[in-house]
DNA sequence: ATCGAAAGTTCCATTATTCGGAACATAATT
DNA sequence: AATTATGTTCCGAATAATGGAACTTTCGAT
C-alpha cells in the first residue's frame, strides 16, 4: 500500500459550475443532499441545482437505483446507506490510518485529550481519525470531517510544511472566513503564522476555529512529499492552557515522525 | 426528517450483470475497489471487470476526477476520502440514530458490553452505530459495516418483525455461508429461530457469524413497518454466557421500544 | 544496458445514454 | 370543486460513453 492519499483534487467545489460529464452532475447532486440539513424534497433540489425538472427527476432515479440516495416515506432524499458502506471498508483499510492509530492512542492517554490526525486536501483538511478520552464529548462526527486548513491546527501544521510556491497556489485565492474572533482573517496572518509554524515545527489553534477550543499540532509528510497530514492534542480552552499546548507539543511532534518512520518501514524503501 | 432509511434497495449486490446505465458501471467499480484487501492496479481491475482497456481507463479516470477514487503514487486505485466526506456528513445528521444514541450508551452502562444500532437492507443489516466500554477492543469499523442478517442478532431481530410474505420473499434465495459451526445452515433452520424470537420478543446470536463472539437483540420497527432495525449487546462469550443475555434481554427489548417511542414523537403524529 | 513483453494511455468513428421541453399525473391548498 | 404546486413520463435532439486499435511507457529478464 501506499501513503499517499492524494495531494491532487483540491477543486474549489463550493459550487464550481459547468460540471463535466454525467459522474460530475451527479456527484454535485450527492454534495448538494449531504449539505443540506435534512431530507430535501425534490423542489428543494430542483431549485437548488440549474436542471430541468425532467433531468433531475431521471438523475435522481439513478442515484437512488444505486443506493447512493434514498427517499424517505414522504418522498424525500436523504443520503443512502451505501455510501457509509463503501467509506467505512476503505476507512478500516486505510494503511495510513491504521499505521498512525497506535500513536494516536498513546498521545491520548499521555495527555488526557482528545487527539485527531488529519490529511490535507487542497485546502481542506479533512479528519481521518480522533481518539477521545472519557471526559469528552462524544464526537464521532469529527471522522470524515472537512475543515479549512487555514484555520485548524492540522492544517496549519500541514500547510508549514509545503514549499512556497505550492503554498501560495493554494492559499492566495482562498476566503477567509472568520469563524471566532481569534479566526485568521487573511493571507498576511497566515503566512506569518505559518513562518512561526516552519521556525518551532508545530502549530497552535487558540479558538480559530472554534471558540473555547485549542490545540497543538505537527506536521506528518510522505518522503516524496506528496501527501501532507498532521496530528493535534485538542482540548476546551479552560482546561487547556498555551502552557498545556507547549508542554505538549514535543510529545506531539515525536508521534508525528513516530508516524513517519513506521509508515517508511512499512512501505520499504522502494522508491 | 424521517425514520425511513428505505427498505428496498435489497438488489442482489455480489456480482449482478447488467448494469444500468453510466452510474451503475461506475457505482461497480467503487464497489470492487471497496471491496479489494487494498489499492489495485489498472490490470486488476481490467481482469476482474469485464470492460475494454480503454473504457476502463476512462471510467477511473472519470471517478478519481470526482475525487470517489485516488491514484497512489504507484498508480494504484483506492477509494477516495471524498465518500468519507459525504458519509460522514449524512451520518452525523441522521435522525434516527441521533434519537437512538443515548439510549445505547445508557444499554452500554449498565450491561458495561458492547451495543450496536443497525438497520435491515434487503437481506443485510447495516450498522449505523456501536457504542464500546472501556474493556473491549476498538471496533470502530463495524459502523458502516454490512454482514448478512441471517446470522446476526441484530438481523435476525429485524426480520422477524416482516410479516410472512416478505420474510419468505428476502430468505428464499440466501445462501447460506456457515460462518461458523453455529451459523444457522438453511432456510428452516432460519424459520425456526425467527418463530422463536417473535415468541419471546428477541434474538440471540450465540457464535453464528464469529466465533467467540455472542448477543442478544430486539427489533425495532416503524409506525408504518416501512422501516426494520434493531439494538443488541454483544460480547465475547467467555464473560458473556447466555444467562447473563437471558437477564439483559428486557433491557434490550425496554431501549429498542424507548427509541421507537422517541422517534415517534420526534416525527410528530403526522402519517 | 538491451531487448521483449506487459502495462498503461490516447484517439476517434460508432453507438448508447442523457438531455430537456412539454405533456401528463397526482397531491396540496383555497 | 377549482386551482395551484408538486411530482412523473415521453421522445426527438444533443451529448457523452463505447471499444477497437495504435501508441507510449514501464518492468523483467537476459
Amino acid at each position: 500500500m501506499s501513503m499517499d492519499l492524494g495531494s491532487e483534487g483540491g477543486k474549489n467545489k463550493g459550487h464550481r459550475d459547468r460540471e463535466t460529464g454525467t459522474l460530475g452532475k451527479l456527484v454535485s447532486l450527492l454534495d448538494l443532499v449531504a449539505l443540506a440539513d435534512g431530507p430535501m424534497r425534490f423542489t428543494d433540489i430542483l431549485s437548488l441545482s440549474d436542471q430541468p425538472r425532467g433531468t433531475l427527476h431521471r438523475q435522481l432515479s439513478h442515484l437512488v437505483e444505486e443506493g447512493l440516495l434514498e427517499v424517505d416515506r414522504d418522498g424525500r432524499y436523504l443520503i443512502g446507506l451505501r455510501l457509509l458502506t463503501l467509506a467505512s471498508r476503505s476507512w478500516a483499510r486505510n494503511e495510513f490510518r491504521a499505521v498512525a492509530e497506535p500513536h494516536l492512542h498513546r498521545l491520548q492517554e499521555v495527555t488526557g485529550e482528545t487527539v485527531h490526525l488529519g490529511v490535507l486536501r487542497g485546502t481542506e483538511v479533512i479528519y481521518l481519525d480522533k481518539v477521545e478520552g472519557r471526559q469528552s464529548v462524544r464526537m464521532y462526527s469529527q471522522v470524515g470531517n472537512a475543515s479549512p486548513a487555514y484555520c485548524t491546527g492540522v492544517g496549519k501544521a500541514a500547510l508549514s510544511a509545503l514549499d512556497d510556491a505550492e503554498l501560495d497556489a493554494r492559499i492566495s485565492r482562498l476566503e477567509y472566513h472568520p469563524y471566532t474572533e481569534h479566526t485568521l482573517r487573511d493571507i498576511s496572518e497566515l503566512l506569518s503564522d505559518v513562518s512561526e509554524i516552519r521556525a518551532r515545527g508545530y502549530a497552535f489553534d487558540l479558538e480559530e476555529h472554534e471558540s473555547g477550543i485549542c490545540c497543538v499540532a505537527a506536521p506528518i509528510r510522505s518522503d516524496d512529499g506528496h501527501m501532507l497530514a498532521g496530528i493535534s492534542v485538542t482540548g476546551p480552552a479552560y482546561r487547556v492552557t498555551l502552557e498545556k499546548l507547549r508542554a505538549w507539543a514535543p510529545l506531539v511532534v515525536a508521534a508525528a515522525d513516530s508516524i513517519m518512520t513506521d509508515m517508511r518501514n512499512r512501505m520499504g524503501p522502494k522508491r
